[in-house]
DNA sequence: TGCTAAAACTAATTGTATTAGTTAAAATAA
DNA sequence: TTATTTTAACTAATACAATTAGTTTTAGCA
């Protein structure tokens, strides 16, 4: 019997999420399978099973991951702003997220159940700060909720609009974002 | 040696697209395999090959059928009216179109090159669509553009939220829709 | 030191797309 | 009518992905 030398990885879940990241942010998250993966890591793909639940479970956790990220990055934007200001800044945050980390982003839509009692939460701490930016305008009744959807709409289709090479026109992307909201946020308080 | 019956099928392109669409709808983009597609034809998965290049020549067949039926459906509703009333009525009918063909609306985001010029054509309808019941308006220089890029933005982002289960509040969301819509439309009529 | 649990491994199974080569049926040409 | 060509089915085989079962090494701890 011969003593192969199996030296001990020892991974952390948190370096197998980062190599995931990375892989989905330079491919696609299709390229994101337990053979890539486990490729990167120097491992076998069976192995992957010993930290979490196959490629569903992988694809939960980068969910999560992801999402936890996008709230920092909304939320530090966020910080000592408020009214036109916060929302714009948001605004540009997730956006930037959304062309930095393209994949983690995809990853975030791609939680094999959206229902899930840990995906649901991750997600809505984004709402909640979207909420919090968004009272200051003293929205009455059912307002405030009818314009976090709307806001969440416009960050959610222009980021996947972009990312699809969705907008062919030549003209400044950033700029339409910031009079896109402007026009949202103006048109909403005035009713 | 036997004369197997072999009955010729004599398959369509548009009864195989029906077919492919039928299992999106019912069970979505990732159950449209060549061995599911076939199953359902009642031929084998190398067959399919006769009638387009592979997995990523049906997906492209999907998506310009999906975007074709989606054009057909907004240019519909478009008809007769003008103003609020058509943007209102277009919007209607995109959300409509991605709750009662879901599978329809993810094949026209899953193309494998949206780069494609079959594919940027048959999308390219839909936006002259909104470029011309916006110009009611007469919004001035590239603000017609800019609003293009916001209607879809939230017409997309809105339904994709919503088919991903990504609205959690109890609040009519045909209502939530129409406000938003208004709100924007009304934002950018005014600068 | 010896036990246990974590985390790696190999081997084998299933399901997928895909390719190559074959054949029957239908359409077309002689 | 008969012969040829094309279309669209087929079988067989390959490659690769996820997964499961069972095994083994390493590291930490009693």
């Amino acid at each position: 019997m011969k003593m192969s030398p199996r030296p001990k990885v020892g991974l952390e879940l948190t370096e197998i999420l980062g190599a995931a990241a990375e892989i989905a942010n330079q491919f696609g998250m299709q390229e994101v399978t337990l053979a890539n993966l486990a490729k990167k890591l120097g491992i076998r793909p069976p192995s992957l099973y010993n930290h979490f639940d196959g490629l569903a479970g992988l694809r939960k956790k980068m969910a999560i991951y992801g999402l936890d990220q996008l709230y920092e990055a909304l939320s530090q934007s966020a910080i000592g702003v408020s009214g036109d200001e916060a929302v714009l800044s948001i605004s540009k945050a997730y956006v930037d997220f959304t062309r930095k980390y393209p994949g983690v982003y995809e990853a975030t839509l791609m939680a094999p159940d959206m229902e899930d009692e840990d995906v649901q939460h991750a997600g809505s701490r984004i709402v909640h700060l979207s909420v919090r930016v968004l009272q200051a305008y003293r929205l009455e009744g059912d307002t405030v909720t009818h314009a976090v959807r709307g806001l969440r709409s416009i960050l959610h289709g222009f980021s996947s609009l972009e990312q699809r090479g969705g907008f062919k026109m030549a003209l400044d992307l950033d700029e339409s974002l910031e009079i896109i909201i402007k026009a949202f946020i103006q048109g909403m308080r005035e009713n």
